[in-house]
DNA sequence: CGTTCTACGTAGAACGGTGCACACGATTCC
DNA sequence: GGAATCGTGTGCACCGTTCTACGTAGAACG
């Protein structure tokens, strides 16, 4: 019969604690936590009903000072863009039934906050990172995965030697998605990207214009990149700006949804017909692009499959790996109305 | 697996480390980290410089074994809500240029997968919690807030003890939402309300719920209350199940722009006319709703002022308050077409 | 029957900080 | 002029784990 009510809240149950009911030693309680070798059946059973009867769990914090925390960190840039969940699912689901839990820290588009988020998942001892469409350049990756296994997603860097790269092949992408342009019969076709960081090669967007470039190049024909901030509220107005340019281009390619589902709204509101005045393809295939009121058609890249596929390689480089894997997706045309 | 040779630990440097090169004490860099008493200036600008140039953070895993870790943990059911990002920014905005930083948690709708994250947090020694429209009843969120400072958003439960609540008068904007549909006329108004667990008098819905009764009430009119299941792809379906009934109700009140915008896009897509067929006011005044083609009157909750709120009332009860506070905010209706 | 294995369990030193108790010289007080 | 006070800095016992080295009993071996 134990005593009743407030054992959970009244003196901190340690691993102390379970040695002292179970009648062993501090150190047979660690083993049997950690799966750890020269443990009998008959150990482990007294001391997981110990474990169970206390209600003990061990510390992260204490535990992550010399052995690992089961943890790894997500660091996302920014929460706005509706793709970036479908991401983190798939790291849950890969995590989830490993004995590993994660916790995110968000960039908000900030190099400085990442970094500094960066530093305190360290600080934390966290097992292992993953990063989603991080700022930072390659090099200060490299310090930071020399410190802690890193499995990067969003960032194009096939010959990084410290960590591991997990993308869509966004050449691709943007390759498909012009050619469908371009079969529909449209000449007259602009890309619409984010401005990005004059360093940043490796940057998402950039790929996507690599992509688009390349399929207008092999059609015969001229590109035309139009470049836009994307710093939240003034994405409309630039966009309101951009349909009232004559001559107004007939066809556009979005570097991502972000801005394809809003332009196709601006367009409609204007009175344009989608496709007939304008035909548009954006990127990502966010949940909103499957409104039926905005039917966008865009490209997936499979956000899910890209985020369990970095949460496995995480895994295996936290298991010892050391070579670096660099993962390429296919990227698929999702048809809809819009173009 | 680890190899031998090469020390990962390469030159680690600890408090330690700066100790000897700043010739002092262990305890007085721990002193000059933590400013605490008794300290002289010259002692401070040596530590410091010691600091700068070793280029030393103090481990926060270490930190949390005795003394605080500087970080709070926010807590989010499911990352989907596009309502969302605007609380985490207001938490952010209060939380930067303070000491502390911020690590999130996501819940996945699943309360198991809430409490063991919790759980986690409480282990890495977090100084407090932020949990934002927690599944979990308030004896749960009791027992956690005795071992750790808590703020909740979104959950309704003024008599608390334990812990800070923070949140949106959801029965007065529930009146207001549907007071706008009564003036414009209509006798006629369903409420779309979301299935919640019997014992959850704490949850928005529930709230709104009896808002919506009571303005019915007000004008003597029977109130209906459709309750669905809120589980990712089945939605849609439900909407058009919902709009299909005969006879079709003239007006709806949706507890959540989650089921508002696709119920706007599906009616539309069927061929209804907005709001002329059917009127529409939805919850959250998510960034969606003021998408062009979906224009949907929302009411607005101020998620960032919310957030911030939450932020400013766990830091003051970090600090060491312990008497709880309990905030709601008056929410406004935004009046576009849809209603 | 003594010796070597093998399997199981334990003691105690890390890990990197915090915070209390105290030492000690310089003021201030009576 | 001795005691009390004050401002600064230090020593050391924690915090809750992991991990290495070692002790010990029983089995297997020659």
């Amino acid at each position: 019969m134990d005593d009743g009510g407030s054992r959970v809240t009244r003196g901190k149950v340690t691993i102390r604690t379970v040695a002292e009911h179970a009648g062993v030693s501090v150190a047979a309680v660690s083993k049997v936590l950690r799966n750890a070798y020269g443990v009998s059946d008959a150990l482990r059973q007294n001391v997981m009903e110990s474990i169970e009867t206390l209600g003990y769990r061990p510390s992260a914090a204490a535990r992550g000072m010399r052995g690992r925390t089961f943890t790894v960190g997500i660091l996302l840039v920014e929460i706005g863009n509706p793709f970036l969940p479908e991401v983190v699912e798939g790291i849950n689901d890969i995590l989830a039934p490993s004995e590993f839990k994660s916790l995110m820290g968000m960039g908000r588009s900030h190099m400085p906050v990442e970094t500094s988020l960066i530093e305190q998942m360290i600080d934390f001892h966290m097992d292992g990172l993953i990063l989603v469409a991080p700022r930072m350049s390659g090099a200060v990756l490299d310090r930071y995965a020399r410190q802690i296994p890193i499995a990067v997603i969003g960032h194009h860097e096939a010959t990084a030697a410290q960590f591991d790269t997990i993308n869509s092949d966004d050449q691709c992408g943007a390759l498909l998605a012009t050619e469908a342009l371009l079969a529909a019969g449209h000449r007259d076709i602009v890309m619409l990207s984010q401005a990005y960081a004059p360093d940043s090669s490796h940057a998402v967007a950039g790929q996507r214009e690599i992509g688009y470039q390349l399929a207008m190049q092999r059609a015969g024909l001229p590109g035309r990149i139009v470049a836009m901030p994307y710093d939240g509220d003034s994405v409309p107005h630039h966009l309101r700006q951009f349909l009232e340019q004559t001559p107004r281009p007939r066809a556009v390619f979005c570097w991502s949804d972000l801005f394809a589902v809003d332009l196709v709204n601006i367009a409609r509101a204007m009175g344009l017909r989608v496709p007939e005045d304008l035909a548009v393809i954006g990127y990502d295939n966010n949940p909103l692009a499957a409104l039926p009121l905005v039917d966008l058609s865009s490209i997936d890249q499979g956000g899910r499959r890209l985020g369990a596929l970095a949460a496995e390689t995480l895994l295996s480089r936290m298991d010892g790996r050391n070579a670096p894997h660099h993962i390429l997706l296919e990227p698929s045309l999702v048809r809809r109305t819009s173009g």
